[in-house]
DNA sequence: CCAACTGCTTGCAAATCGCAAGCGGTTTTG
DNA sequence: CAAAACCGCTTGCGATTTGCAAGCAGTTGG
């Protein structure tokens, strides 16, 4: 996309692969939703990305190291995309991002529930959940406790309060 | 830019205003450089930002609320752009997000000199720089100690450093 | 055999980008 | 006090990128 490095800054370099809107949202559904497939990623996502950009930000994170890819042994046509550690690194950067976003715009409690929980635990936190990355990307071992097991839990409970409030009468 | 709102998702949103190659240039020139007038933000900008790039997304920051602006007294002119509690807030996100392009992209060593303090800092250091931006743009109480100070001296060290070696004999 | 699905490409109009020049006005300089 | 420099910001324009829809060859499951 950009082939002229401007500065030596690393927020600009990070800017200069990162600095978009689709690229993050790519990885942020590899990495909390563990979507691995070009349909699940394509369809699953809430915000709806073009099938010729997602394709584009695939081959850009490949070619900048922040996923890989190899062949699903069961299915021929099927490619799956796993975080690299220099994808897996930027929780940080996510947690950064998602408190920010929770804290200043107008997010929907249901969908801010996981980040409000990643700045309560903080870099602790942050460093079991790269651990449990790690396992299911990589070739590290399975962590004893689930970070991922525990946000979509809380995110499936928040969906479905507000799915109750909303069938209740209101004022109730 | 945008105007479609797609999730909730506070990842999302803060892409939605964010996510682009300069509004985050931008922001970290007035927050790391001090640069508070148009063509301070223009010329000094390693990145070298076009005019009507700059003009367009310092309307954004203005209508997203990031940044705010007023009249220069000295100068009829000029105005003085100053980041609100919106922008300072981001401290946190650029401090994760240079401590990752220093861990895995081409940086110089110059320019990874501050995102190395920052993030050896911690947030108790980024609580300090924030209560600095505070006082530099709002009304807040001058803090006893200047982390934008200490920042900008180890990075003119570090310029120091690279002439005083560019200038020595090869391997000495 | 065939419908559904796989990752991914193509075509095209619209939006955005980078670059250069310029604008009316203000301040500094000689 | 006139010329030069500077101020924030806009305009024009060609090149790139985006969003959207459709489609492609190959694979799978019923």
């Amino acid at each position: 996309m950009r082939e002229t490095g401007r500065s030596g800054c690393p927020i600009n370099l990070t800017l200069e692969i990162l600095g978009d809107r689709w690229s993050l949202i790519v990885l942020r559904d590899m990495m909390f939703g563990n979507r691995r497939h070009f349909r699940e990623l394509l369809a699953k996502s809430d915000e709806g990305i073009a099938s010729n950009i997602l394709a584009d930000r695939l081959k850009r994170l490949l070619e900048n190291g922040l996923i890989s890819r190899r062949d699903d042994a069961s299915h021929k046509q099927k490619g799956i995309y796993s975080l690299t550690e220099m994808g897996i690194s930027l929780v940080p950067v996510f947690a950064a991002m998602a408190d920010w976003g929770r804290r200043f715009l107008p997010v929907t409690p249901e969908m801010s529930i996981r980040a409000e929980i990643l700045a309560e635990g903080g870099p602790v936190l942050w460093q079991k959940f790269m651990s449990e990355l790690r396992f299911l990307h990589l070739d590290a071992p399975r962590p004893v406790h689930s970070v991922l097991d525990e946000l979509t839990a809380a995110y499936r409970d928040a969906v479905e309060r507000k799915h109750a409030a909303e069938s209740e009468p209101a004022g109730v």
